[in-house]
DNA sequence: CGAAGTTTTGAGGACCTTCAAAAGTTGTGG
DNA sequence: CCACAACTTTTGAAGGTCCTCAAAACTTCG
C-alpha cells in the first residue's frame, strides 16, 4: 500500500478475513468507514487509564503495548498490538479504559468513531460476529499470558513470549528469515513477563548461549524453533489462525 | 425459583440485564430457548481440553473452574464460573475447547445448543451485543488475573482473589454477612494464584492472623475489607457492574 | 473406625529480586 | 565527526520470597 493511498481498516479486515471471509457487502461497509489517520513517535502514551475514548484504533504500522501501573509503581504489560490489531475494540462497549496504551515504536494509527463501528455492527450481524470473534481471540491470548506468568519458569516464560510474538508477526508477513523486529527494551519485556529487568536480561543471555535465539539491535532471530517450543510448551493453536466455526451468521 | 419450575437461562439473562435491560422481545427469545438441565457431583470434569463442545453451559448453582494442565503436570486455574455465568460462551465461535472445566462443588447446569444461541444472536443484534459484552467482562477479569500473578506478592495476590470472589458472590446475592462459600481446597486456590499449596496455606494463615479473614470449613468471611483492599489493590471497577455504554444497539 | 483427603509444620535450597555500578549503545548538538 | 548525555544492557553480590520434600495433625466420609 503506497503512502499516498488513503488509509482504511484494510489490515484489520484482512485479519478478520484470515479467519473467515466476510460477505462483499460487509467488507465494503467496513472499508468505507470514515477514518482518521495519525502518526505518533515511540513512547507516546495513546490511551490513559480512566479515559473515556470515543474512537477505536487500529494499528496500521508499528507496535503498541497496553499496560496497568500498580500503586507501588510496578507495571504489568497486558498485551501487544501488532499491525492489523485493534487496540481498544473493548471501548466500543465499555466506557472507561481500564489500562493505558503506549507506542513502542513509531506508529501509524487508523481510528474510527465507536458509534460508526457499532452502527455497522448492528446493521450487519456478520460484522458484530467478526468483532466478537476478535475479542475471543484476544481473550485466548490473555489466558495464555496468565498461564505464562502463573506457571512457567522465567526461562520458559521468556521463550514463550518470543515465540508468540514471532508467530503473530509471521501471520502478518513481518517475519523474514525467522527474524522480526522486537521494538521493546528488556525492561519492557520484563514488565510483560512479570520479572525484573535484571533477571530478564539473564534469561535472554541464556537463550542466546543455547543458540535458541540471536539478537542484533532490536531484531530477534529464532534460531531453534524446536528447542524453543520444547522449552516453553508453546503451541500456536491459541492464536486461532484457523478462524471461527461455521455458523448461522457465516 | 422452586425446584419444580423448568429451568431456563434466567440467571444468565439477569446477569446480562444487571448491565443494561434487554428489550422484552429479546429477553423472551432467550428465555424460550430449548435447554437441557444436568446435575453433576463435585470434581466432575465437564469439558476436556481439545473437545469440540456443541452446547453452551450456564451455571445454575454451584461453582465451576476452568484450567489448563501443562506438560509438567502443573495446573493453572484460569477462571471461576459462578451462578449465572456462562462456562463456555467462547465455544459458540471457537470449535475446540482450549481448557478444561471442572465442577468445584455439586452443580446444576443449564445448557443450550450453540446453533440455537447463535441463530438468536444473528436475529437480534442486541443479544449478540450482550453476549459480546459478557465476553469483554470476562476478558477484563482475565487481565486482572494476569496482573495478579504477574506483579503482586503472594499475600496481595491471595487477598485479591478472595475479594474478587466475594464481590462476585455479592453481585448475585450469595454474600451474607460478609461470608460466602468458597468451594475450593487450598491446593486449588494455589493453582489459581500461581503458588504452591504450601505457600498458599501460609498466606491464608497470615490473613487470618491479621484478622483480615476468618474461615470455618468452606465458608470464608471477610473481616476487614479496608485492609484487604489496601493490601491487594483491589478495585471492583474491572468487574464492570455498571453495564455497557449506551449505543446504537441499546 | 479406618481410609482418603486436606491443612499444617519444618527444614533446606533454588529461583528470582534488590541494590549498585560498570560497560555498551543511541541520539543530539556543537 | 566528535563529545556528551541519556538510555539500555550487563555484571556482581547478597538476600528474601517462594519452592521442594517430607511428614504430622486434622477433617471428612463411608
Amino acid at each position: 500500500m503506497s503512502a499516498r493511498t488513503p488509509l482504511t481498516l484494510a489490515r484489520f479486515v484482512a485479519k478478520l478475513e484470515r479467519r473467515a471471509p466476510l460477505p462483499d457487502r460487509e467488507r465494503a461497509a467496513l472499508l468505507a468507514l470514515p477514518v482518521e489517520t495519525r502518526r505518533h513517535d515511540a513512547a507516546r502514551e495513546l490511551i490513559r487509564e480512566g479515559e473515556r475514548p470515543w474512537r477505536c484504533s487500529m494499528v496500521e504500522s508499528g507496535v503498541i503495548s497496553s499496560c496497568r501501573i500498580l500503586r507501588d509503581g510496578s507495571r504489568q504489560i497486558l498485551s501487544f498490538h501488532l499491525p492489523g490489531d485493534m487496540v481498544d475494540l473493548q471501548s466500543a462497549l465499555m466506557p472507561v479504559a481500564d489500562r493505558s496504551a503506549h507506542a513502542l515504536s513509531a506508529v501509524t494509527i487508523v481510528s474510527v468513531a465507536q458509534d460508526d463501528l457499532m452502527a455497522l455492527a448492528v446493521r450487519f450481524p456478520a460484522i458484530l460476529r467478526a468483532l466478537w470473534f476478535d475479542t475471543l481471540t484476544d481473550a485466548a491470548i490473555q489466558r495464555e499470558w496468565t498461564i505464562n506468568v502463573g506457571r512457567r519458569t522465567a526461562r520458559a516464560r521468556t521463550a514463550h513470549l518470543l515465540l508468540e510474538f514471532a508467530s503473530r508477526m509471521e501471520a502478518i508477513g513481518l517475519l523474514v528469515d525467522d527474524s522480526f523486529e522486537f521494538p521493546i527494551t528488556q525492561a519492557g519485556l520484563a514488565d510483560a513477563l512479570g520479572l525484573t529487568h535484571v533477571h530478564t536480561n539473564r534469561m535472554v543471555q541464556w537463550l542466546r548461549s543455547q543458540h535458541y535465539i540471536r539478537t542484533v539491535g532490536r531484531m530477534v532471530t529464532i534460531e531453534n524453533w524446536a528447542e524453543m517450543r520444547k522449552l516453553s510448551g508453546f503451541d500456536r493453536a491459541y492464536l486461532h489462525p484457523e478462524g471461527p466455526r461455521a455458523g448461522p451468521a457465516a
